[in-house]
DNA sequence: AGCTATTGATAACA
DNA sequence: TTGTTATCAATAGCT
């Protein structure tokens, strides 16, 4: 159909190519939203040039992932079902942990406890007394932290009674070149006993490592 | 192109509409046979025939995902990355839900816990002293349950020991009309015993509702 | 399915 | 590019 025939084979002539390439989609085109007309068909057409320049039609009243949807469907063939299959797979692992989880918890919070045999109650009673051992050992060691800091804090307390006793003294008879140096020596040995002093007692306004936790 | 010209609008006669649609078809898949090959270009073509019949070309040297994945690419339009989106959001929010439980269980089994202030340590202390509770009622209830067997196991062992000595009586002095009959008794009452036991303590070789907890 | 008169598409050229 | 037009190709209406 033009002023000759011609062979169905590339044309090497990039600029003749070119502008087949531009007529013949344009005909595809138009054809295909002919037969979605004529024929009431669903019709979808994808094109690149050799460019890679797209250019793609579809029916009204329709839509591509609609159409590729009822193609899948047709010829059996996977286009994206993979993927989705390993994510379903996916989740469905990850689901069933977490109901494992929950009825773990639940168990060790004493519910749904009617569903167990008397002897799997062992295992949760063992689970929740190591809990509350480890758990206590943990309150008795910050126990000690606080008593420890305590007796710093009274130690600090007799030192600071006692420097200011000796300054009164000191102002009253006019000998104060040795004061700086003392108070120096002082403030030091408070930045030790803060140093000292766990994480979780010092003032802070949050504590970063609850930020995900609840 | 034809014996007269045509209006492009839907063809009412269903013959017609069925020839036009196959002889249109065949022209379009020829067409994006041959614009594949003079212009070197990628084509995808669906089509589907009103009565839900479906066709198709592709390129030869790619593929319908192939083209699939360069079309979303080019038109950055979704056809199953909202898909996918949606799933790996589902999987996110749900493996949250796992890290969170994890951190409740390591807690209430007493690990973990040095991330905590020590007032965090309480409500935990609670959940487990709580926890302790609900299974030793349950515990105490089976224990009943066992007492409360006992006795009625007891009470029908000396019924047995009764009968069996009526019985031997009654065999060394020929009478054995009622034996049969007081037998049938016994046997009820023992059904009667048996089904007020309590699932648990029934020999049973698995327990179906503990299947999925483990 | 074929046939063929016609219309439609387009290769070469401007 | 875009338009023109001589040709070839597709196909509507019949069989």
């Amino acid at each position: 159909m033009g002023r000759g025939k011609i062979e169905i084979k590339r044309i090497e002539n990039s600029t003749n190519r070119q502008v087949t390439f531009s007529k013949r989609r344009n005909g595809i085109i138009k054809k295909a939203r002919e037969i979605s007309v004529l024929c009431a068909a669903e019709v979808s057409v994808i094109i690149f040039s050799s460019t890679g320049k797209m250019f793609d039609y579809c029916s009204p009243n329709t839509s591509l992932p609609n159409i590729l949807k009822k193609y899948q469907d047709n010829c059996g063939r996977k286009l994206w079902d993979e993927k989705h299959e390993k994510l379903y797979m996916e989740i469905e692992q990850v689901k069933k942990d977490n109901k494992n989880m929950e009825i773990k918890l639940r168990h060790l919070s004493g519910e749904d406890l009617n569903s167990l045999q008397p002897k799997d109650l062992i295992p949760i009673e063992e689970a929740l007394q190591n809990g509350l051992i480890g758990l206590r050992d943990k309150q008795m060691e910050y126990w000690k932290m606080l008593k420890k800091n305590e007796r710093m804090a009274e130690e600090e307390n007799k030192l600071l009674t006692f420097r200011l006793h000796q300054q009164e003294l000191g102002a009253s008879t006019g000998n104060g070149g040795l004061h700086s140096l003392e108070l120096g020596y002082h403030q030091n040995g408070r930045d030790m006993i803060q140093s000292q002093l766990p994480m979780a007692f010092r003032v802070q306004p949050n504590h970063p490592n609850l930020q995900d936790n609840m």
